[in-house]
DNA sequence: CGCTAGTTTGAAAAAACTCAATTGGCGTGG
DNA sequence: CCACGCCAATTGAGTTTTTTCAAACTAGCG
């Protein structure tokens, strides 16, 4: 695997995007102890049930959040692409609730709850831009809701490309071809949809020109398109501090 | 409409099921300007992409947050009960992405963003309380989403009905008959379903003595079934802080 | 070169939706 | 006090969407 840059520096560009954060909480983020590992793909790194003392912060590959019913069906929850903090709410809730996984190999960093909690209460405005990371992980799951609950499996498969897409482009990974390393089955398990019907959705998506998806990787050849196809409204990402619509 | 206790009051017993604080953090909670008002059956409170300027505390009644699809149709995508603070989102994330409405006649407190977030920097404790209310609200969203995506019809009524109870008997509303103020239209936006498919769900919950819902109220006549027929596990709203499982 | 994970397709079955009509409960105005 | 009107609940029937099952196909990888 290629060097990353700096792990904090990822965490510091994601937290730029809204807090503006002045160079000395940055040289605290930067004493920050982070603990870099390698994760094979397929690997879980939290178990639904379990107590966790630490944050994971996403450097490189794709994670997901996931529940399973009863019957053994999965639902994935939320996808993590680079710079993402898929666990953060465990800062104040320890207990997964879900786990998590990887679905490429990957590489993370982990940072204890203690080192995170400590500058948090040293520093008010660091501990505001990671709630607000938390809020924003909290919108996506809503208009996960939303999706599932009332588009189409068309508009349902348009609006998780859409929206990988978006939070991919936020971390530079927005340029043709878009890695998207999910499996149908995945997507499947992510919208609420059969492997089959995710299968004829994209085909359908593909034959009006919209996107292909080949080999882990995705060509959007109409954006518009496919957004209005979604139903797509970026707001819920709260991407951007200015002002939309 | 009777007199409510005072609605600050209503607040410290929320934030107290986890956070455990002091008289003094009490005393600055106390002094928070909160301005009271009744609202009639189906208002909105807030629309989406609105930009607001003041949490606001359910003191009685139910709320929803919704959001519409381009057809009209809506998705739900919480029911709040007395208690919950359901835009506390807003003090970091001003800009609505789901619009906020009554559907019975309620009584809410408004409180000033720039109220609280004074409170929060003097205060990390009332600050980490607050942050863990906002992680409650997303668990319950990314469990609604395993719901709708994975459960049948018939598990995911259930499942609402068992979430709601959960929630109201946390504040004291458990006790049969429970109040279910919600009309199956209502429960088929919440639920990903149609009205059509809801009657009959409840009529066959009905007609297994799980429960009975009549005149806007519920009787739960056999919990643990319930549970079980809802595949419910309530770790993802902790509601204390004791280990479960 | 063969294995495996993942994709693709067809066809029948199941779940849920829509449409349409009816019923029931309750508040309001006469 | 009763009739009307409205909102909500209920039921039947036909249709659509999506699932399930089964089988074939493809591509990368050891």
């Amino acid at each position: 695997m290629p060097n990353s840059p700096d792990p904090i520096e990822i965490l510091i560009r994601r937290l730029q995007r809204s807090a503006g954060l002045e160079t000395s909480e940055l040289a605290e983020l930067r004493n920050l102890p982070v603990d870099v590992h390698d994760v094979a793909k397929n690997e879980t790194l939290a178990h639904e049930g379990e107590r966790v003392e630490q944050c994971i912060l996403l450097l490189e590959g794709f994670l997901i959040r996931f529940q399973h019913t009863r019957d053994g069906k999965r639902q994935i929850l939320s996808f993590y692409v680079p710079g993402d903090i898929p666990d953060l709410q465990t800062l104040h809730l320890p207990t997964m609730d879900h786990s998590l996984a990887t679905i490429t190999p990957a590489r993370i960093g982990r940072i204890p709850h203690k080192a995170m909690r400590e500058l948090c209460h040293r520093n008010r405005r660091v501990a505001d831009a990671l709630w607000r990371e938390t809020l924003i992980d909290a919108a996506v799951a809503r208009t996960w809701v939303r999706c599932v609950g009332r588009l189409t499996a068309h508009a349902r498969v348009a609006h998780m490309l859409c929206e990988l897409h978006a939070r991919l482009d936020a971390v530079g990974l927005g340029e043709d071809p878009v890695p998207m390393p999910i499996t149908q089955a995945d997507f499947g398990d992510a919208m609420g949809l059969s492997v089959v019907q995710i299968n004829r959705t994209l085909r359908d998506l593909r034959e009006e020109g919209l996107i292909t998806l080949h080999r882990r990787e995705m060509i959007v050849h109409d954006l518009p398109r496919l957004h209005h196809a979604a139903e797509f409204d970026p707001l819920y990402l709260h991407l951007d501090t200015r002002q939309r619509r």
